[in-house]
Parts: C-alpha cells; structure tokens; sequence
DNA sequence: TATAGAATTGACGTAAACGTAAGGGTGCAC
DNA sequence: GTGCACCCTTACGTTTACGTCAATTCTATA
C-alpha cells in the first residue's frame, strides 16, 4: 500500500492513488507544510488533538487532520491552550448541529478575548513605565556629573 | 540587639532604636509592604537580588533592600527576567558615575520595548483574529440549520 | 546491497518564578 | 509552660509545550 513516495510528496502535493481524494500525508510533509516539527504533530497525537490513520507505524494525516491541526494552529495563535482546544474539538459531532461545541467556543473565546485586553494594557503599561525609565536613565546619562543620583542601591 | 519586635512592626515603621534611621524591617513587614511573599524575598535573595543583613538567622531589609527590591518589581513590571535585572544592579557602583549601569539599562531596556511592541502586535493580531472566529460561531449559531458548516473535523 | 533519508517509540530535559510541604527554632503574652 | 506568631532551611513540585537525544526500523534508490 504505497501512498506518497517522499520524492513525490516534494514535488506534487496532491496524489490520486487509492480512493479519490484521499490525499493521505506523512509527517514530515505534514510539518512542512504548516511549519511545525514532528515532534509537535506528535505531540498533539498524544495529547489526542489528532488522530492520523496509520500505514504499519507510520502515521497518514487525512483532510481531516489538516483541518483540525488548522484549528489547533488558530487556537494557539489567540492564545488557547492546548486544553481549551481539545474540549472544543471533542465537542465535534459530524451528525449533529454542534451547538454545544459552538457555544463552548463562544463562551471561551469571550473568557480568552477578556483576557488578551487585558494582558494588552498590561503591555500598555509596561511600556509606558519602561518610556519613563529610560527617559530618566537618559536625562542621567547626559547630567552624569553627579554620581549619587545613579540607579540601585 | 531587639530590633523590631513583631507588635510594634505592626503599629510603627519608624523605629528609631539603634542607630540613626536605621529603619529595619523583618522579612513579614517587608513582604506586607511590597505585596510580595516570604518565598519570594527569600528567592530572590538566592539569585543574588537581594542581601539583608542578619540578626543571628533573621533576616533584616534595610532603607537599601528596599530600594532594591523597587527596582526589582519595576523590572518584573515592565518585563525584565530576574536575571536581566540583576545583571543591571550588579553593575552598581556607590562611588562612581555608574555610566556603565545606565548604558546597559538602557540598552536592555531598548531591547525589552522592542519586545513589548512585538507582544503588543500580536496580541492585537489574536484580538483581531478572536473577533473575526466569533464572529463566524455567532453566524453558525444563528442559522444552525445547516450542521455541515460547522468548526472541526 | 549499501547507504541516505524518512519514520518510529521512549524518555529525560528545559525554561521562570516561585508554591508548598516538612521539620524545627525563638521569643513573648498569658 | 504553653500556645501562637513569626522565623529558618531544605528540597521537591508546578506549569506548558514542546526540544533533544537514543536506539531502532523502514524503504527507496543508485
């Protein structure tokens, strides 16, 4: 059952051998193409984020798994953990509405927008006390004719 | 050598027993004062931070720990690593100019805003980003008549 | 067939800044 | 003389998302 030779995967993404559109991926194409290591996309196996197909040992990531690791990409990108990620996609129901799983999503995302404002105006003041700091170590700098009023004591 | 006892740290912070202003403080005021936790005085003591002096085991934070660990909460605040910091105050130097302290403060301090204003850029982009995905649950939610446009796979 | 390039599992390591528990000492108010 | 409140040191635990070997196997190709 040979799938996607790694010469072949190199040059041609899609492969129509077997059923249509299968479209079964390595590992190491899988990575490559969304710019994480192996030893992410195994991670996220073992954490039960994805569940690829397997040839012998080797692991074949379907259409499916490309959207789920899209999701989990996003999810890390607005700051989720891995754990909010999993109890939203354990949520999924291919025969349902998902109106749970949507309004979980809703409700987290609310919890995780609350959150990035207000890490944004910690940032806000950070920068503003650092501004400060450095405009004071600069007006030190340039009147550096009296010692005793240097930093730290 | 009773310097404060626990009762009149909790009534007065000027104790004028021993030497002039001497204004020592155990580790419980000092914590109380700085809103931090024993655990924390005593850690950044280990990372060469801070140096009170003793009173046979207890310590004691002088009118120069204090200042200290000012700076030290400043540096946390504005994103510093404990070690970034220390590096800083090591430079210290109570009988020079301290030109080089303030160079390097400054330097760090010129790298850690530029980090700032990436963390601000990002978050921005995960609010941005957050917004648009609820934006679309809420349209899911608000014609889930049709299961199959629904989040993972 | 030899070798290089994939892939596998397993398992310890990493970073940062403390938290937390265990076990013990000192002094003083009652 | 005891019960608190406070202090001490030592040392393992926590969190998250992987990094980094190590030892082995599979397989396609020259």
């Amino acid at each position: 059952m040979k799938l996607v030779s790694p010469g072949a995967a190199a040059a041609n993404t899609n492969d129509m051998s077997d059923k249509a559109g299968e479209d079964l991926v390595r590992i190491g194409e899988m990575a490559k193409k969304y710019g994480v290591t192996l030893r992410t996309l195994r991670f996220y196996e073992d954490k039960g984020l994805l569940n690829p197909q397997r040839d012998g040992s080797t692991r074949l990531y379907t259409r499916r798994d490309k959207a789920r690791l899209k999701l989990i990409l996003l999810g890390r990108k607005v700051g989720f953990s891995l754990r909010d990620v999993k109890q939203m996609m354990d949520l999924y129901d291919p025969t349902g509405s998902n109106t749970k799983q949507l309004r979980l999503a809703l409700d987290k995302s609310e919890k995780q927008l609350a959150r990035l404002q207000k890490q944004r105006a910690l940032i806000d003041d950070a920068i503003n006390e650092l501004s400060n700091s450095m405009a004071a170590v600069r007006q030190m700098l340039s009147e550096r004719a009296a010692p005793q009023a240097s930093v730290a004591g």
